[in-house]
DNA sequence: GCCGTTTTCGGCCCGACTGTTTTCAGTCG
């Protein structure tokens, strides 16, 4: 018998029960099953692999936080399509008060308030009633709660979401200058997603190690961008600015700016994974210090003293996502990840042969200038009007040039012609098989139709990783942070593809990109995919961006082993000479 | 609702800030 079966995401699934755990909060059940749902919802989110193939397989109650109530829940999404328990949910609680919790300072307990004491389901309605000063005659509530609930719709019209990394790294420093200048302030460091490198940062986190707070809370809060100050106190204050940017910044004093910045890192749920771990050794673990039974404290200045007192090794900030690596670190597990100076090689780059701002020359020179002993050209192909890419006829003249450059450069840096050849909407690549064998290096993109069906991209991208020129996948998905999502591609099917040829996935470094994602990155690596990061640099400061592929790296656990822009350079050209193509 | 170097039941992290309160609940990270 055929059995029919219904398509759903990991970030389906995962929306589905981010909003059962939100109704049920409203709705007022016990915290522990809410938070249950969140945590199964995070990690279908970064399981890496697709829910259905697993559930294909029977082994649901192998994703961690999936137990039976779950996987029977996600069993009858794919069977039927629908999910019993969350329409009758839903009909119970109106969805609409799922928009009242993105208001800041307004919680369940408050929508389940104006839901039952006003009738109020959405956040229209919760608008209208706020402005008519219906809300501050309700229990518990007063003028000024009425007031900043006001300032919280609007401030949901003044935003557009999370920042992307890039951005808010530049509004870090801008704001760094400042505030490290304040007297006072021995250490400023990012704290919160953003010192854990995730693509893209909700609110700014900043940490001062400073003994007196009052100087520099001041200059936070009036500086000249600042908007609305959301809170002030004398270790926390949080701010908007007009740019719809939140930040806040925390104070603490030096000898205690270990826990602090531990604390501030989080990610929350890493933090409580550590707080479980202090528990164990008879402490408690807290932004101030690690505190014994009887009250006695253990300051720790640093952050490698935090995890030294809980038996152990540091863990970088890229990797406390809770995806397993306390229980790693707890089994000496933890492998050493790949670092900024582990990285030899530039394997994507312009020149002014396409659309690049620099000569090849001036290219070599700003590569030799960071380090780097491997330089690849690879300049678009023609088919991508917009870059204007080359012509089969001008590949020969560009390897003329190259030569005439590498004389120059001699030993300092190998310089290789290569080319980012379109993927053609029709699946075909923009160049001929026998242009494509006489370059060194072959990175195969999509730029256009990427909202093509599933199953015709995926096979554009698999034909591509299985033509024997093809190196390198550049940019897997073509999405563009943090708006554009990328093309709706069968992954399992293009690691499969990419596994097989031995050709190898990058992670694009620029900020706008980073794409493979940090947990594609995990899943390809485990999949023995090797791994490229490059900048895909168009200028020279371009190639500083390669800080946030790294990062993007490490989150997903990859080792300089996986990362073939660390290897060293017989390794590289073997893999390179894999189907026998260049000398 | 999940989970197991205190295991199949009984736990499940910690504190700051705010507003409405006369001691605490709600929200947030």
């Amino acid at each position: 018998m055929t059995q029919a079966e219904y398509h759903f995401t990991n970030n389906q699934l995962a929306d589905i029960f981010d909003n059962i755990g939100s109704l049920l909060e409203i709705k007022g059940e016990v915290i522990y099953k809410i938070l249950a749902y969140r945590k199964a919802a995070e990690s279908l989110r970064t399981f890496g692999r697709e829910a259905q193939d697993v559930w294909r397989e029977g082994k649901l109650m192998g994703i961690p936080g999936v137990g039976k109530a779950i996987a029977e829940k996600i069993d009858e999404l794919f069977t039927t399509g629908k999910l019993e328990f969350y329409e009758k949910l839903v009909h119970e609680v109106p969805i609409g008060l799922l928009e009242l919790l993105q208001v800041s300072d307004l919680g369940p307990k408050k929508a389940a308030l104006f839901w039952n004491q006003l009738g109020i389901t959405n956040l229209v309605e919760l608008e209208q009633a706020a402005n008519a000063k219906k809300l501050q005659s309700l229990p518990g509530m007063g003028e000024k709660s009425e007031a900043k609930i006001i300032a919280g719709i609007q401030a949901i019209h003044r935003r557009s979401g999370r920042i992307p990394l890039g951005k808010a790294w530049l509004f870090y420093n801008e704001l760094a200058k400042i505030l490290g200048n304040v007297p006072g302030v021995v250490r400023l460091e990012p704290a919160g997603s953003l010192r854990r490198m995730r693509s893209t940062v909700g609110d700014l986190d900043i940490l001062a190690a400073v003994s007196d707070s009052e100087a520099i809370m001041e200059e936070f809060i009036h500086h000249p961008q600042v908007i609305r100050v959301i809170g002030q106190g004398q270790t926390k204050s949080s701010v908007e600015f007009d740019n719809g940017v939140r930040a806040q910044l925390w104070a603490h004093p030096p000898e205690r700016f270990g826990t602090a910045l531990q604390y501030a890192t989080g990610s929350k749920d890493h933090n409580v994974r550590l707080r479980e771990l202090a528990l164990k050794h008879g402490l408690s673990l807290s932004e101030h210090a690690l505190a014994r039974t009887d009250g006695s404290e253990i300051l720790c200045k640093t952050e490698e003293e935090v995890y030294t007192a809980l038996g152990i090794p540091w863990i970088p900030p890229e990797l406390r996502e809770d995806r397993g690596e306390v229980q790693a670190a707890l089994s000496s597990s933890l492998p050493t990840f790949v670092k900024l100076d582990d990285i030899c090689m530039e394997l994507h780059c312009h020149s002014t042969w396409s659309d690049g701002r620099l000569t090849i020359y001036e290219m070599a020179e700003a590569a030799i200038k960071r380090g780097l002993k491997i330089l690849a050209i690879t300049d678009h192909s023609g088919g991508l009007g917009v870059a204007g890419g080359l012509k089969i006829d001008d590949l020969q003249a560009q390897r003329t040039e190259i030569d005439n450059v590498q004389a120059q450069l001699g030993s300092r840096l190998k310089l290789l012609q290569g080319s980012e050849v379109e993927i053609l909407a029709d699946g075909s690549l923009d160049f001929p098989d026998e242009v494509l064998q006489k370059l060194d290096i072959v990175i195969a993109s999509l730029h256009s139709s990427l909202r093509q069906p599933r199953e015709k991209v995926t096979q554009r991208l698999v034909n591509a990783i299985q033509n024997p020129h093809v190196d390198i996948i550049g940019h897997p998905t073509g999405r563009i942070l943090p708006d554009r999502e990328g093309a709706d591609l069968d992954m399992d099917a293009v690691f499969q593809a990419a596994a097989n040829n031995s050709v190898s996935l990058e992670i694009n470094a620029n900020p706008a990109r980073l794409d493979l994602d940090d947990v594609y990155a995990r899943r390809a690596a485990e999949m023995q995919i090797p791994i490229c990061i490059n900048t895909d640099a168009h200028s020279e400061s371009d190639l500083d961006l390669l800080h946030f592929g790294v990062s993007t790296a490490r989150r997903g656990w990859l080792t300089p082993d996986m990362v073939m822009n660390a290897w060293a350079g017989e390794r590289f050209s073997n893999w390179l000479n894999r189907k026998g193509i260049i000398e």
